[in-house]
Formats: structure tokens, sequence, C-alpha cells
DNA sequence: ACCTGAACACCGTTCAAGT
DNA sequence: ACCTGAACACCGTTCAAGT
């Protein structure tokens, strides 16, 4: 069937990047768990870039898609932010996995432009989902306010992420959102 | 003078891993950095892991002796942990850079366990620190309440890090520290 | 004490060749 | 349409050899 073998390749890979990094993925390692060679995976992906930008895009749109479907559910604020930041403890749940777009964030320098170009469309849409999502918890603040808010509570869920995994402890996320809530800083 | 090739080894090493992440450095390259050839660096340290967990034992100890000396002298609350927050905005500022912390924690997942162990400590002190500077603001919180606030800031600076860096915009961690602060949620 | 060249098994990439 | 083996310039690491 055509396209699984693609499909295959890219699920191998994100396990991976979430797990070692971008730059820790190997072609001749997925050929591995694939069962093909590595020349073969150029056929599907032509540079490592373009296997890059590939995950990250799939990456966000399967986000977006489950994030949507909580805006247009009946959940209170509280229910539709915590199944929110779900998502993030569970990439830490998962062998102390991260979520793709910190990952390769933190490796931007080392990346080809169209891969920057899909990590910063991730960043970009959870901004925008965030907006949507906090607007009605926030009728005091204007526009520009409410997405630098939006802004600031994505960046913090990165970065209990990343100091979570840095301790190897997904405990230390939880005690982190709980002292942004504790603070009034997240509902 | 011995030890030179080694601080000079380490400073070509450590504007790397900022800017391009652990895994993206190379011994052949900081070799022609350094003049020297790329066998040679194994002498000073053995492994690529040797050179990881210097780099960050160094990199700790010298923000931390900065950080300490903002403890000694006579500041207001808002101009010392201003001052602190600059460390980490000076990381972008130098040609969008990382908190070395941040990259490897990231690659966590790719890293020995004596460069973890590195990595470890620097996040530990960090909030240490945190605890003893937010602390005469908070005379409400318990000790407990009191570290999980200070990882909780911790953790979001390094957050706002991780997105500017992602976004590669300076401003994005100016925003998104500023709203920190609207919230009250960092002096 | 410090450096080097050569070798090893790895890496992404290319390409002519297979089916 | 999809895969492969062989080659290329890279990588960390080892080691015998140099000074």
């Amino acid at each position: 069937m055509t396209g699984d073998t693609r499909q295959t390749i890219m699920d191998a890979a994100r396990a991976t990047v979430q797990a070692r990094g971008y730059n820790a993925l190997s072609f001749r390692e997925i050929a591995k768990d694939v069962g093909i060679k590595s020349a073969s995976i150029h056929y599907h992906f032509p540079t490592k870039g373009d296997l890059g930008a590939a995950l990250a895009k799939r990456y966000t749109d399967d986000a977006m898609a489950y994030f949507d479907s909580l805006l247009d559910q009946d959940l209170d604020l509280e229910t539709r932010f915590a199944r929110y930041v779900a998502v993030f403890r569970a990439a830490l749940a998962n062998d102390n996995r991260m979520c793709l777009y910190g990952v390769m964030a933190a490796e931007y320098g080392d990346l080809p432009d169209h891969v920057r170009t899909e990590v910063d469309a991730f960043s970009a849409a959870n901004v925008g989902w965030l907006v949507k999502a906090l607007g009605p918890a926030h009728p005091d603040l204007d526009d520009t306010a409410l997405r630098d808010r939006a802004l600031a509570v994505f960046a913090a869920i990165e970065g209990a992420q990343l100091v979570a995994r840095g301790r190897g402890d997904i405990g230390v996320f939880d005690t982190t959102i709980a002292a942004y809530r504790a603070a009034g800083f997240m509902p």
C-alpha cells in the first residue's frame, strides 16, 4: 500500500527525536527499525531536513486536530485547559520523552530553514489556540495583552517540560504546573 | 602554560553547544578552531561525555559565582531578579544562543550519565538561589511552597528562552517575561 | 607532557543499477 | 514505483608512535 512505508519511517523517526533529539536521529537506525536499507529512506525523504520538516508538520497537525476538538466540546475552562496540559505531560510519561517542538526549538541553530518554518508553526498554532481557550477567563485583557499572556502560558508549559526532562522526573512537571496555578498564572 | 589548551577547547565547545547543541558538537571542528588535531582533544578530554560534563560544570560554577555576588550586594528584590533574568537574555542576544542547561536538558536522552549529573546540578543550584532571592517577597509561603515556586520561576524563564529561540526573536523573551510579571508570577 | 597519523565503525548523501 | 550496494566526506574513538 503506497504511503505505508513513509508513515512507518515517520513513526520510528518521531519516537527517536522525542527521546534523543533531531541530531541523534540516524537514517541507518531508522532503516533497521523499518526493515529497509538507509539509502531507501532518501526515496521517501530526499534529505534529513525533509524528514524533520514532515515530522514537525504532522506533529502540529495531529496536535491541533485534538486541541480544536477540545474547543468544540462543551467543557468548562479548567477541564479544557487540563486536557491541553495533559498532552505535554504524556510525552514525559512516555519514557521521559519531550514534545517534538521543545526538542527542535533547542536544536534550532542546527536546523535547516524549512524545518525551522514548521517549528515556528507549532508555537504559533498553540498560541492561537490558547488565545481562544483563555480568552473567556480574561475579559480584562485587550487583544495584545491576551496574546502575550497566551504566549507566556505556552512558554511556561514548555519550560516545565524541559526542566522535568532535565531532572528525569515527571513529578517536577506536576509540581511546576501546580505552582503556576497556585500563583494564579494559569487556570 | 598548562591548562591553556584545555580552556581554549572548552571555550570553542561551549559556543557551539549553545548555538547548535551537544550532538552537533564535533571534535574535528573544535580542533580546527583551536589549531590542533582532533585526536589531541582526547588527551584533554578522553571522551565527548567528559568534555560535555566539564562544560556543564564550569557553566554552573561561573553562573553561580555571579548569582551569589548578586545576593551579597545590597540590591532591592526587583533589581537583583532583573539581573538574574538578564543572564538568560544575554544568551539569546548572543546570536540566538541558548543557556547551556536548556540545550542539554532537551538532549537529555542522548547524554552520558555523568553529563546528566552536571545538568541536574545546574537546575538544583538555580532553584536554591531563587529560594534565597525570592524568599523575602513570600513570607506567606512555607519552605515547600517556596521551593516549588522557585522551581516554577526557573522553569518559566527556561521556557521563555526556549520559545524565543524557536522563534528566533528575542522580543518573544521580553514579552513573555513581561507577561509573567504582569500576572504577578515573578518580581 | 602533549601531540599526531592511521585505522575502526559510524554518519548523511549520491548515484547507477536493479525489480 | 520502490529498493539496493557501493562510494564519498564526515563523525568519535583508539593506539602506536613521535617530540
